[in-house]
DNA sequence: GTCTATAGGGGGATAGAC
DNA sequence: GTCTATCCCCCTATAGAC
């Protein structure tokens, strides 16, 4: 026996814990102030760790993302599945944008540091040099797949190109909110609390679906072509 | 090209040569990539010089973000006061909505490189450590009043707290598209063409004031006797 | 104001012992 | 799998001559 549990253990607890520090400290620096020194440090481990788990700081980079990226689909799709269940015909608009808004409030209230972290993965989508973008991306077309498909049913009204620009604006609705959302409560003088996140997530619905019910553009379809 | 309008031709010279090869290395490479030795090698002046005009790299980000900054938000405030001006009463929602997306979409279009300048500017907001991030804020802060003002004034049922929140969503969907809207083109399968400015600020436009015109939450609500 | 030269301090990555 | 020690890179910032 070459394996046994001990070691399988003890890889996993140092890579984990190399996961954890590296999240905290990502989301807290931002990832090139974050050196692989302060990580390795406060997860207690040997720096050169990271070479042998992750190859790289590029590498870890991308296993913090992924990480929490997967979670996320699946929460959104099992919300899907469950409106699209229990629904007598497709979902509702409504019942469609509530299943992708709402998992992303959810993950960011329940860790601390949340909406830090938020705007570490956002940062990932910004940065002009992002190998990480492709990965995420790529994950990224099963959700836009799902998603558009539910909303086209939910509202056959709407060209195609509609739903995907609409999409599109649920995202950045989406996005900003779980990025930025805490500076609401500074500019409108405390008057809005952006803890709360029933209301907010209702508002975003309310929001979007409103979005998603306005008349689309009579003449103007967006096809190159025809 | 460049302005000559005083004596200082030699200073503004250097000083509008640095900040234009920042502005397009800052946008390209991210600025932790983007060397204060690479932008000076493409501004051709001396890496001292940069020091010597703007103190440090955060001062040149400061001084790079303000100089786009500050026409954007004039452009804004001037197609508002014209929107007041024309208007019977308050202008409309689609109005105010209009001529608070429209200039940063015209912005980006105007320029090369337009949308990669717009993930930098947005990542001064998202980065964490961002000193530069205070400065927009406070610039912002006469924007966010003007506009949640005139909201209130076209939607007047709207508690505030909603307009805020409103307002903070349209932001959303603005930001989201100047940074990111290029990627349309390739989920959509090229059905949608983020390039034609007009279509897509009048997409935007119309899914937002969809938005602003949905019924607010039954608990804060004052339905306008519907 | 502009330049040269250099200080001075990180950083990511790796080789090789254990 | 883990650790120590180290290589070698490139950066911002500044002192001081012109």
């Amino acid at each position: 026996m070459t394996v046994d549990s001990s070691h399988r253990f003890d890889e996993l607890d140092t890579k984990e814990a190399i996961l954890a520090a590296a999240e905290r400290l990502f989301a807290a620096e931002g990832v090139p102030r974050a050196s692989l020194r302060a990580i390795t440090s406060e997860a207690g481990v040997n720096l050169a760790a990271v070479h042998y788990h992750f190859q790289s700081k590029e590498g870890l980079v991308r296993a913090v993302l992924e990480r929490r990226w997967q979670p996320l689909s699946e929460r959104r799709f099992e919300l899907l599945e469950r409106a699209e269940r229990s629904a007598a015909g497709a979902p509702s608009a409504e019942e469609v944008v509530r299943a992708f808004v709402g998992p992303p409030l959810e993950m960011i209230q329940r860790e601390r540091g949340g909406h830090a972290f938020a705007r570490f993965m956002l940062g990932a989508f910004i940065d002009p040099k992002g190998e990480v973008r492709e990965m995420l991306l790529e994950q990224l077309k099963e959700t836009i797949d799902r998603f558009t498909d539910a909303l086209s049913a939910a509202l056959p009204h709407l060209p195609r190109a509609e739903i995907y620009w609409r999409f599109h604006f649920m995202v950045g609705v989406m996005a900003h909110t779980i990025a930025l959302g805490s500076l609401v409560h500074g500019y409108s003088g405390g008057l809005c609390d952006p803890h709360d996140v029933e209301g907010v997530t209702q508002r975003m619905v309310d929001f979007v679906v409103g979005g998603f019910q306005a008349p689309s553009p009579a003449g103007a379809a967006t096809e190159p072509g025809s």
